[in-house]
DNA sequence: TATTGTGTTATTTTT
DNA sequence: TAACACAATA
């Protein structure tokens, strides 16, 4: 059994199995059998007795990381595997936090909130300090404030006397009334359960000591992506054995602007005494050819450990760069690729993906597939339980599950309409606080004192009598049968049925769904932990589609063609990270992970111009276009005008614009502004911004002074020469 | 209180 | 463009 685990791996993937003691890092390039390592870990550390699976402890980021773990393990140990201690970060921490709750001054049933909740809090604080919210909006305190739960800098803000570096006014004190009505709600958001573990420790030494002596083993998943406080964490539980086996690919943080911090990677055989570091690096996903243009362009980052993938597999197809007018035609051309590959059964639609850098790009997507009526998937949006009729139906169960959750209630009190507007809530709000009583507490207070008026009163009234029915319902019926009492008597769903849209009637769809979903827990508490922790199941509406999706989305996966659109200065890299402090080596690791998703054929392609935010925008090819290989050649100058869709026009247009087809962008030397130049000061025409001159020449690029749309940057190849 | 109009502003989002 | 927040109004 253990010589079989073993016989199906590689030598540093055995290596990386067998050395069970001390500090290990294993540095695993995308593709090399990373779940592989941390599972046939974990098994040869049961099978050897090594220890029991009691005392192994592995952390990932995501539960479908811990799931696909757990699956693989107990394919192997069968049910022993439930013994292990296995999940998220988050949901370790929140199981550590609850068994000792008391020491953080929380009831062990506290409730976690989601950001939704965060939001709704933070903005009634902010209400009471006069502050421009337009200059300052709660968004940018909830930001503030979770980077330094992840950062672990909340103590220094505390301790100075001064305010911080945000420029945020108030922070401190709205920060001390965010942190307080947490306490006073027993909840906590996700920033705190990992902090509350931290002060836990500190606070009592005894029972970190029992944890360190319960996990001879400790294994972390994604380590590049941890952030400062997950670190202190590791670092705590892992210190009496020193087990700890770190395994990630620096190569592949993308998160710092969530508080990862890549330093934790960098620095680990600094942090780990005698810690060994083993590197996975014969890759099993993409062809040679796709592995060079991934190497050649990550080996221009500086803060890196550094690592070469290679393959036992052939060079493959020649990776392959495209150029389009604008948005439309790059959406339209690869559309109609991936369909035409479909049709040859080449490709699967379910193999094919495009990589977005950002949401907004989806958009033209969506209308190629439409109108080429080819199926597709955008992943990522809303998650089930993070829509709107859901998250309401959620509130309402959640207010009659614990009458003290104000913010379930503020959320529901007014939906459907019940002519209680924002001035009565903010006066039971003001109350609730004064005199110290939840917000369902204050509305009863004032009915009983006769303090609200003519509809308010009336319509109030009756949802507090309602709730209370609604709470034995709970009691004395199942969950689903419960949760379609509440939301009929409420007149949420006929809020719904009367608007009696399509949009409507979708709603009432996942409202049904999602009373369905409830069957599968006994009671509500039980609920309510799964959704603030466990993501939605996967949306398994359409088998074979296309999927859409950012980066970020697609990190773990593989497809075995990959579409990289959007390759533009502004667009990829992004122009907020091109002045930001590393900001430009973090966006090319997520052009690596975007390359490094491809297992046979990778297509990149840039746009002319593009329509954002309402108009259109004239840009430069992405300056990581000039570090692929010298292999990745322009193949065409595809070329269509965006009225006409016409893919015959994108066809004719290779034909007619040919004078780029066999130039290799990439391997062209930079040439230097050049007024030497047939172009320079000449009057052109440009298809979508109309005749102006040039004014700058840089190799291919020209500078142009529009006679409509003034000084932009266009290629050569989109222009002609008149007259 | 509810509706309508105006202005502002746009990455990435594992829990 | 489109989504959202907030102010002015019915």
């Amino acid at each position: 059994m253990e010589e079989q685990q073993l016989a199906n791996l590689n030598q540093a993937q055995r290596d990386a199995v067998l050395k069970s003691e001390g500090p290990l890092l294993v540095l695993a390039g995308a593709g090399t059998g990373k779940t592989k390592v941390l599972t046939s870990r974990i098994i040869h550390i049961i099978n050897s007795y090594l220890a029991s699976p009691l005392q192994i402890l592995a952390v990932t980021f995501t539960n479908k990381a811990a799931a696909e773990m757990k699956k693989r393990i107990g394919e192997v140990i069968g049910d022993q595997v439930n013994n292990l201690w296995i999940g998220t970060f988050h949901s370790i921490a929140a199981r550590i936090t609850r068994r000792h709750a008391e020491i953080v001054g929380l009831k062990n049933d506290f409730t976690i909130i989601d950001q939704d909740d965060q939001l709704r809090l933070l903005k009634q604080i902010i209400a009471d300090f006069n502050i421009d919210t337009k200059q300052f909006p709660a968004k940018n305190y909830l930001n503030k404030i979770s980077r330094m739960k992840d950062l672990g800098t909340v103590q220094s803000l505390q301790n100075q006397g001064r305010e911080d570096d945000s420029g945020l006014p108030k922070l401190k004190d709205i920060f001390a009334l965010y942190q307080n009505r947490l306490k006073s709600m027993n909840a906590a958001d996700f920033g705190d359960l990992l902090a509350y573990n931290l002060e836990i420790f500190a606070k009592a030494p005894e029972v970190l000591e029992q944890y360190q002596n319960k996990f001879h083993y400790v294994l972390v998943d994604e380590y590049q992506d941890t952030n400062n406080v997950q670190y202190q964490w590791l670092l705590k539980l892992a210190a009496k054995y020193q087990n700890i086996c770190a395994v990630g690919d620096d190569d592949q943080s993308i998160y710092s602007w969530r508080g990862a911090n890549i330093a934790n990677i960098l620095r680990f055989e600094k942090d780990f005494a005698n810690a060994s570091v083993i590197r996975l690096e014969q890759n099993y996903r993409s062809t040679a050819n796709i592995l060079k243009a991934a190497d050649s362009v990550i080996l221009n980052n500086k803060e890196r450990h550094g690592k070469t993938l290679w393959t036992e597999a052939g060079e493959g197809e020649q990776v392959k760069l495209l150029s389009f007018v604008d948005d439309r035609s790059e959406a339209a051309t690869i559309t109609e690729t991936i369909a035409n590959y479909a049709r040859q059964r080449k490709y699967k639609l379910s193999e094919a993906a495009i990589l977005v850098r950002a949401g907004y790009q989806t958009r033209a997507f969506e209308e190629a597939f439409i109108r080429a009526s080819l199926p597709y998937k955008i992943i990522g949006g809303l998650k089930f339980y993070e829509r709107m009729e859901v998250k309401d139906a959620i509130c309402y169960l959640r207010v009659a599950a614990n009458f003290g959750d104000d913010l379930a209630l503020s959320r529901i009190i007014n939906v459907p309409k019940r002519g209680v507007g924002d001035t009565t809530i903010n006066n039971l709000y003001q109350k609730g606080k004064s005199e110290n009583m939840s917000l369902f507490l204050a509305i009863k207070d004032a009915i009983a004192k006769n303090e609200l008026k003519g509809k308010a009163k009336d319509a109030l009234k009756s949802l507090l009598e309602q709730i209370e029915k609604w709470r034995a319902a709970l009691d004395n019926s199942s969950l689903p049968d419960a949760a379609k009492l509440i939301l009929m008597e409420s007149g949420y769903i006929q809020m719904w049925q009367s608007e009696n849209t399509l949009e409507s009637q979708g709603r009432i769809e996942n409202i049904d769904e999602f009373v369905g979903s409830l069957a599968e827990f006994s009671n509500i508490t039980e609920f309510l932990e799964y959704v603030s922790l466990v993501e939605a199941k996967e949306d398994k509406s359409v088998q074979d589609a296309v999927s859409v999706m950012t980066v970020h989305a697609a990190k773990g996966l593989e497809f075995s063609l990959v579409f990289i659109p959007g390759l533009e200065d502004g667009v990829f890299p992004s122009s907020r990270s091109m002045d930001e402090r590393n900001g430009l080596e973090e966006e090319r690791r997520l052009l690596y992970v975007a390359i490094t998703r491809a297992r046979k054929e990778l297509v990149m392609c840039y746009a002319q111009t593009r329509f954002v935010f309402g108009d259109y925008q004239s840009s430069m090819p992405s300056r990581f276009l000039k570090e692929l290989p010298e292999g990745v050649k322009l193949v065409e100058s595809a070329n269509s005008f965006s009225s006409g869709y016409s893919y015959g026009a994108a066809s004719r247009g290779s034909s007619g614009y040919g004078s780029a087809a066999q130039t290799s962008f990439a391997a062209r030397p930079q040439t230097l502004p050049d007024s030497s130049d047939p172009f320079f000061g000449k009057r052109v025409f440009h298809q979508k911004f109309g005749y102006g001159k040039v004014v700058e020449v840089e190799g291919s690029r020209l500078g142009i002074s529009f006679e409509k749309s003034g000084r932009k940057t266009v290629m050569k190849d989109f222009v002609a020469l008149v007259a």
